[in-house]
DNA sequence: AAGGTATGCTTAAACGATTAAGCAAACTTT
DNA sequence: AAAGTTTGCTTAATCGTTTAAGCATACCTT
């Protein structure tokens, strides 16, 4: 009963079983399956025949030892449970497995010796790269892996990025043309770099037509206590027409914060977000926001990254600086402005 | 130039080298790490120094190729744009980080056909287990594999969940308590396991006192367009006190939709929610809502799945049924009722 | 002190894939 | 037809770890 003779309880095919199955060497079916070594057609389309009957499945163990690759990026967010990162995930997830390899994750909850470690253990794990999204001002320590960027400008190695600049100028000269004059921008962190180029970027176009203040909501926060009102009513109530903010989490914070006092958005003040997070279109009303093109960046990164590890695989040590034919270290992908219905023309 | 003469790069230390280096075999070393075979004391510390001074990281690839076991759990999501999602994540990549196990995440975007092709691309890549979180109604095809579910009632295997339908016990008391005889439950979709739990538990704690009414949003949507009213403004003018989310995604629109007609929450509606999702604390009411203990949860879940994996590689073939020592396969984690700003009694 | 049992180490054989090297046989070439 | 080339396959080594088996010592028993 508990021998394996009725039942082929088949443990896993190898290619030795094919190769046994058809009388053959197991390096010629491991030719067959990859299309690399000298092998005849014929045989070639046998063995994948067989195989698929045999329903082999490669070991990304053995071929991991043996190749040293083991196709698996590692992905590396400074704090997962921020709204935007199943956006990221999905796309670079997509992204990698379009691509054949896998994503293992690794999270830093936001704190940078912890960001080091997760790094180090996913290296460890055999992650043959790396996706690292960092969060405001994080530096990366060197790492003699490869390594691509995401929303991290002027860091070393490859770096792909909404551009964030440019999202600013965009909703800038929008809330321009709809005659806001008076405005409020919205920030999280004084020392997101993300958060810095888009204000930078609205400040530049709309400095020299409208009066522009910014908040801080950490800032805020560490003063008035996690959760306090940040005080927009007033505000709107003493001439400012458009709440800009740099994320659609403050947005929401606004939205709320304004209609509860019976201030009608966007009849009497306009609010805009940024990222596109995943309730704005749901909330009433619906948000005007701008939205980063996830999959062009993951595609970037994903790509970047695997060009890097394919380099390194013939090339022994360092890539050296410049061949020619990689991608450019640092590439901005355009975000797009989407009009709902929490914005409108400023009030007379 | 371009031998390894001076610069010592040192491509990765392994067993050998550490055995070399102090002439003793690499079983030894091996023994030394694991705690393992039989080695005195005295060997096993100078080893483990050794190691640590050289450096040594110990290769995933060839311990998996060896022991079978790559110590990497599935993550498989139904769709990972949903915002649970990244507590979900969190918490579970923490439980296997804190067990040594890393995480590998297979998303399929909320297609049944793509989850079953991403269970078996994570299979593939040797995932020693998978944790699967289903989204409303789909089921798993049996998988010979360690599986945990999460959230997913009555599904075979081990099968950890919060306890949804005592959630919507705790919201419907708590209503009740408050007054309110006028109830509007706002729900996605039908066919979900866990909001007719959620909302079975308030419909129980309520039935007798209340009127319940249900709105399901998606069959809407599908009605009136995606993001249409949900038409809460006209039900609260005509003696509706309580709108009882069974997501706080659906709470927020809630929320917005009511204020934005200028009722006042929670002055003239209540709003509840469910989940804790990051930004209700955040919103004008903070919303009263239900959350899930996803440490405890995810924390349940990797432990069974362990167990399970450990066993199998004890015992061949499938896990005999029931030796005793197993977690219960069912196990229910309570929710915690959260309450904010965005609840209070029902108006005279 | 002879026998048995622990103890501490080594040897060697896996795990499953890839790939350089080797070797016939079948083609070219002159 | 002799020499060279290409083609199609096999042999064997390798990646780094684990672990069963083997073999001396050293220790305990009576």
């Amino acid at each position: 009963m508990q021998r394996e003779a009725m039942n082929k309880v088949q443990a896993r095919v190898n290619l030795s079983d094919i190769a046994r199955a058809l009388g053959v060497s197991a390096a010629a079916v491991s030719n067959a399956m990859s299309g690399k070594g000298r092998i005849s057609e014929d045989l070639a389309a046998t063995i994948r025949k067989k195989a698929d009957e045999m329903g082999y499945v490669p070991s990304v163990a053995g071929r991991a030892l043996r190749t040293g690759r083991s196709g698996v990026l590692g992905l590396v967010l400074a704090d997962i449970a921020h709204p935007l990162f199943p956006q990221i995930a999905q796309a670079i997830e997509n992204a990698a497995s379009d691509k054949g390899y896998g994503i293992l994750i690794g999270d830093s909850r936001g704190d940078i010796n912890a960001q080091t470690k997760a790094i180090s253990r996913l290296i460890e794990r055999g992650a043959d790269g790396l996706i690292i999204v960092p969060r405001h001002g994080t530096r990366i320590a060197h790492i003699n892996h490869p390594v691509a960027m995401i929303d991290a400008p002027s860091t070393p190695g490859n770096t792909v990025s909404a551009d964030h600049w440019d999202g600013g100028v965009q909703i800038g000269s929008y809330l321009r043309k709809l005659g806001h004059r008076n405005i409020i921008v919205i920030g999280g962190y004084q020392d997101s770099n993300v958060q810095n180029d888009r204000l930078g970027g609205m400040k530049s176009a709309l400095s020299d037509s409208a009066r522009v203040e910014v908040i801080w909501v950490e800032a805020l926060e560490t003063q008035m206590g996690s959760g306090c009102p940040l005080g927009l009513v007033p505000k709107a109530q003493h001439g400012v027409t458009a709440f800009a903010a740099l994320s659609d989490l403050h947005a929401l914070r606004a939205v709320t914060e304004l209609q509860r006092a019976g201030i009608d958005v966007p009849g009497r003040a306009t609010v805009t977000g940024f990222d596109d997070l995943i309730w704005s279109i749901n909330i009433s009303p619906a948000l005007t926001t701008m939205r980063m093109n996830m999959e062009e960046i993951a595609n970037i990164a994903v790509r970047a990254l695997i060009t890097q590890i394919e380099q390194n695989s013939h090339a022994e040590g360092p890539v050296p600086g410049g061949t020619g034919d990689e991608e450019p270290s640092t590439k901005r992908v355009p975000m797009e402005l989407v009009i709902r219905d929490s914005s409108g023309p400023a009030p007379p």
